[in-house]
DNA sequence: CCAACATTACCACGAGAGTGTCAAGGTTGG
DNA sequence: CCAACCTTGACACTCTCGTGGTAATGTTGG
């Protein structure tokens, strides 16, 4: 028998047991079960899991935005939906690109303490 | 000067002056400031606004989630290694918790599709 | 000049995400 | 048989998201 309990699967993973079964309710790793409901994880399962933690780690998202990407790889409609309004071009206002604001907030501030 | 105040433009967009500048500062809409700080909002502003009110509200998603997709569709990394740990086989796909916000019936065709 | 607007910076609050822990009960292996 | 595991469910706490306010202060137009 390969497959390792939620226990054994936490200790490989780096995850809690908690975690694994709140994973599983978000639909982003669904581990077999046994006939009496026992989950059992597989070594595809233990991969991903591990791998689902370094990118997590890796950009700083959440769980919810994998769940949600997932869902836009299920859905073509609301893939394409989202994309064609991120495509919608914002004719005058450059940037602000997710990742600068926080530095426009930033220089904001310092700007502000600097006037004090 | 055919620019909207917040004002004027949270009265065409259904949005309030508060969420305008809360879509604003998660890198949304980012309308045009006047000499003295003040947002102007221009027909481009407006038209995605209601765009993207409409997109909410057909998906029940969030913006936390469109802002998610933008800074995916803006980093070729995170995108390619979101794609890829979706792209990891999920052994069985079963089981995805009474409460699921997913209609996989749906999506199934389009899931076969997306993995070819 | 001044009423009506704008700005940012807070307080607040319900809902959901992300975690831990504990309870009550079923399963397993030696 | 029984200790050690598993299951689901619930209480709770911290953060963030999505909203609404209010306060203090600057700007605009008639």
């Amino acid at each position: 028998m390969e497959a390792l309990t939620i226990r054994e699967a936490a200790q490989t993973t780096g995850w809690s047991a908690r975690m694994l079964r709140y994973i599983e309710r978000s639909g982003l790793v669904a581990p077999a079960r046994s006939s009496a409901g026992y989950r059992l994880y597989g070594p595809a399962e233990l991969q991903r899991l591990r791998t689902l933690k370094e990118l997590l780690g890796r950009y700083e998202i959440g769980l919810s935005d994998v769940a949600f990407a997932a869902r836009m790889a299920t859905s073509a409609e609301l893939r394409d939906d989202v994309a064609g309004w991120l495509a919608e071009k914002p004719s005058r206002p450059e940037h602000v690109s997710a990742q600068d604001w926080l530095r426009f907030e930033q220089d904001k501030h310092e700007k502000l303490l600097a006037a004090a």
